[in-house]
Order: C-alpha cells, then structure tokens, then sequence
DNA sequence: CCTGAAATAGATCGCGC
DNA sequence: GCGCGATCTATTTCAGG
C-alpha cells in the first residue's frame, strides 16, 4: 500500500464518508465545492489506495441479541507442547499461530489485538448474557490448547465508541 | 428503540451490508432473491428500527498517519473534590461525569467504555506514534482532574478486527 | 407481503479547458 | 487537475394482485 499524499479536500471527503458511508457522490461534491466528476476521481483514488478500507453498515449489538459486551485479556502457553494437548485440531508450528488461526473463526470474536504488557492478547466479545458469555468461555476459550490465563471485564456503559479516525 | 422481530431474509440482508455497506439495493435485492421494492422496505424498516445505525467508510490507520493504537486502562479518583482541583473547567457533579464529557473532546479516543473490575475505564486509543501519545498523556489524560491512575498497553499485531456482529 | 412499470436521481466517462 | 454534458444504471414510488 504506497501511502498516498492527502490534502485538504480529501480529508474533508474522509470526514464525510467516515459519518456517512452512503452519501452520494453528488452530496460530498457539494459539500466540498467541487463538481461530481473531480470529485468521484478522489473518491476512487482513495479507494485504490486503500485509505478507505472498506464501506460498511454498523448495526445496534442490542437489537440483534447482544446486550453484552466482555474486554478478554488472553496469556498463552509459552511452551509449543500445549498446542498438541487434548482438542488441538492442528498440528501447530506455535501457540500464537494456532491461537491467532482459531481467533478467526470464533464470531463472538469481533477484535483481537497481540499486546504489549503482561496479557499477550486483547478480545473484544460480544455475547447475548452471562450464560452465552460462559459458555464461550468453558466450551471455546479455555479449552483451548494455546490458552494458559484469561481475565474477564464487561462493559458497563458505553461513553463513545466510533469507528471514525481524526484526521490530522 | 423497539425490538423487532427478524426473519431470515433481515439477517441476510444485514450480513451483506455489514460487509458492504454500499451494496446496492438492487445486488442486495439479487441476493436474498427479492426483487428491489420489497428487498428496499426491509433495509427501510431495518433502519428505522435503529437496527441499522449508521453507515460508515473505514478508514486505514496507517495511511492517515495513525500508526500506533494503544489500549488505555484509568481508575477516576474517588472523592467529588478531585474534578475542582487545578485545570478543571467544568463545576462537575461526579468524576465520572466529568471525565465522560471529557472524552467525547479527545479525537484520540475512538473508544470508552466503562467497566467492571479494578479499572474504570477502557480507552482505545489512535495516535502517529509514541511521541504523539506521550502527548496525548501528559498534556491532555494525566492532567485530567479526575483521572487517579492509568495503565496502558501498545498493539503489537492485529489479528482480527472486524465491524461484522455475529447474527444468531 | 410481493411484482412490475414509470418517474426521478445519481454514477460514469470522454473531451475540452 | 477541473468542469461540462451525454449516457447508462440505480433508486424510489405507486398501482394492483
């Protein structure tokens, strides 16, 4: 991905299109005072450059059946032998591959990050209650190979949370 | 935001523009095998129940210049007395309060959740890099009255970090 | 709840500036 | 790089089953 130069008015078309993904190329033209046609040739060369990752809709976790939102701090087992133990499906070249591999298939899964500090991994998991959030936790989570230490903390409020970046 | 009922033609529907969220109406239509009026009045009806809130572009951190994203835990101070202290601006009635209103002013913070356990608070953080983020720290977070202790951890890797609820 | 047709609006592209 | 104008495609509404 070769980083591009932006200017003043593509970071205004970002900004438009980081709050609204489906404003017409006509509406983000006028608003940034340019005609249609220059103005889509920005919007393309932003796409192809992948600074506009993707388009998507974002949904309320609450009105499709998941009131609960849990933070899961993840340890790994520091010795590959774990990855072979009783339920490993692959034979691993190491913890954090295997664990990295599995990450991808868990749904409830929606963010996983390799941290700094003493957890190794951060999940973001998104489950209806309590029994969905245990159950994935017994049934997945912890019987997996690669797992040594996990701590739990649930959302309680939710004070901001966009998925739009500042643009400097 | 009333509940609604959805059938499985709605959670196809929102599956595909979780993914694609400028799919058009009529490839969506295609591909729930509707034709375009009624395939519109779902994703109509689907908005205004709120179960769709918003349609977003996603933008590349990197390429925008927001190459380090770090993960923040705070503990607010205890006593009401501490949001008067030197620097603050607002006559608060809590510190949480204080420091909730504060946050939506941080562009840095795209994410803050209050949470159970030892810490308060969970920031998700995007800045250039660590000078930027000592910044961000020491000039804006730390001197927050109503911040007592913080804890933060640097993403090494991302493994997988997705907008996409699962739809059960 | 769906289909299908008709009117409106937007996307797209070649070309001159 | 921008803007204009022609063309094509999609959105949106509404009659009727």
């Amino acid at each position: 991905m070769p980083k591009i130069e932006l200017d003043k008015t593509d970071r205004k078309i970002l900004a438009i299109l980081q709050s609204d993904g489906r404003a017409s190329n006509q509406d983000v033209a006028d608003q940034v005072s340019l005609s249609p046609s220059p103005c889509l040739r920005r919007i393309k060369r932003l796409e192809e450059a992948g600074v506009i990752r993707q388009y998507v809709a974002l949904l309320d976790p609450v009105q499709i059946g998941l009131g609960l939102l849990a933070y899961v701090n993840v340890r790994l087992e520091k010795h590959s032998e774990g990855a072979n133990a009783a339920g490993a499906k692959r034979t691993s070249s190491s913890p954090h591959a295997d664990f990295a591999l599995s990450v991808e298939d868990w749904p409830e899964v929606v963010a996983c990050y390799a941290m700094t500090g003493e957890m190794d991994y951060l999940l973001r998991v998104h489950v209806g209650d309590m029994e969905h959030f245990s159950r994935f936790m017994m049934k997945t989570l912890l019987i997996h190979p690669s797992v040594a230490d996990v701590k739990s903390s649930f959302a309680l409020q939710r004070i901001k949370d966009t998925t739009a970046l500042p643009l400097v």
